[in-house]
DNA sequence: CGTAGTGTTGAAGTTGCTCAATCTTTGTGG
DNA sequence: CCACAAAGATTGAGCAACTTCAACACTACG
């Protein structure tokens, strides 16, 4: 009679994503193809151009998702929290790089086999696809704020996304520095510096401390960030 | 003994996407929940904020899908193409409308018979989650664009996506105006119109008409949107 | 105590936007 | 077939916003 492995069952994402589309006997055939896998802060976990020879789960930590150009600019196209799926299935080769923002833990599966998989296991698959979906919605949603708004709403509307995926009451930590948030946003270092400190002044938010945001006006910041 | 239907196997599209995932005796069951619609362009054919009735696989024509946000401004996330498929399973409300930028043809499915045959129906599953992961990584190049861009590159990344999309050789038809273009660029109308006469100027494009653009040197339009 | 990394602030320079006028194309009715 | 209206596209001038360049502050860590 399959049982679920230690590992799985101690895991914290293990109800979420990927892992969640398996029973607690079935776990196994998942298991069976992982290895963990821990990265620390500022590790390149897979560099774009290479070939794709692995998917993962995030099971801690905070990771972005690198896509740059020929002359080296450089734009998050995505942030990875625990439970997030990383990689491309299907796909053979990496278009984006991903580094870790945080010290941060995945379950890493070769993509071979996860491919395997998803044929024999299609809740996997589907699973993957409402994932896959609302990712893109997602990104859809952080096209809009590239594309129409200022610095200003620019910044507003990620320190709400950041208090939503965190799910933070009234203040909440940063994963990442200034720099990254620009990267983010695409704006320079200096600008979303000058627009922290000017929400700060309109006491929309306070800062206890460079990455300590206190949302002080929730409702001022959604008018400011027009979302 | 089953055998496809008439309308499907005249289809254009018979072959792509959700549909080039059902065998000629299997796609009775695709075809048994679908109906025809056409749509002139300019026609809205997805309200957001309304509730997801039903996907669609494009036939003919070409679509944008576009976000606004609470000022009213709006972003092209997307542009569909004959084979695109439309629409979001899972989601109970689009987020995103949907209009037409040319007269169009869709294959309609209503949501709820669609899911089902998504569980029935494994490899259906599987196709649109390769499609959705490819469209993902789309929207992500596309966000390098947006964020990290300046106007010329951006308008001479454009042209060179819409060349690609089309295969044209050295000739190439816009299927939509300055207006559509900056709403997918981020850019105004003004600029867009200035930034296509000044690589009309520096020879490296033609423009016979509007929206026709003869490229005379793919090369150099590609070291200008540093891709 | 010095250095490296990160963040803030200021001044000057560009880029793209806004506003406004003009030109072109398209479509409609006489 | 032409005239006219409406929509789309182009061009120009002035301005605001963001970037660039530069200096300086703060923190952590050896």
């Amino acid at each position: 009679m399959p049982c679920e492995p230690d590992r799985c069952a101690a895991c914290s994402a293990r109800s979420e994503g990927l892992c969640g589309s398996f029973a607690d006997g079935d776990i196994t055939s998942l298991h069976a193809i992982a290895r963990r896998r821990s990265a620390p802060a500022g590790q390149v976990l897979v560099w774009a151009g290479e070939p794709a020879t692995f998917c993962a789960t995030v099971v801690s930590g905070v990771l972005k998702i690198v896509r740059h150009d020929a002359q080296g600019r450089e734009q998050i196209v995505g942030l990875l929290f625990p439970g997030d799926f990383v990689g491309e299935p299907f796909a053979d080769r990496r278009t984006e790089s991903v580094v870790a923002l945080k010290d941060a833990d995945l379950c890493v599966y070769p993509r071979p086999l996860l491919e395997q998989l998803l044929e024999a296991h299609p809740p996997a698959a589907r699973v993957l696809l409402r994932r896959a979906l609302a990712t893109l919605t997602n990104a859809r949603r952080w096209m809009l704020t590239l594309g129409r708004r200022d610095a200003r709403q620019k910044v507003a509307a990620f320190l709400l996304d950041m208090a939503e995926r965190s799910d933070a009451v009234d203040t909440l930590e940063l994963p990442m520095s200034r720099g990254a948030m620009g990267e983010a946003l695409g704006l320079t270092i200096e600008t979303v510096s000058r627009q922290m400190t000017a929400l700060c002044r309109d006491q929309v938010i306070a800062l206890p401390a460079c990455r300590t945001v206190r949302l002080l006006d929730r409702s001022r910041l959604a008018a400011l960030a027009a979302v």
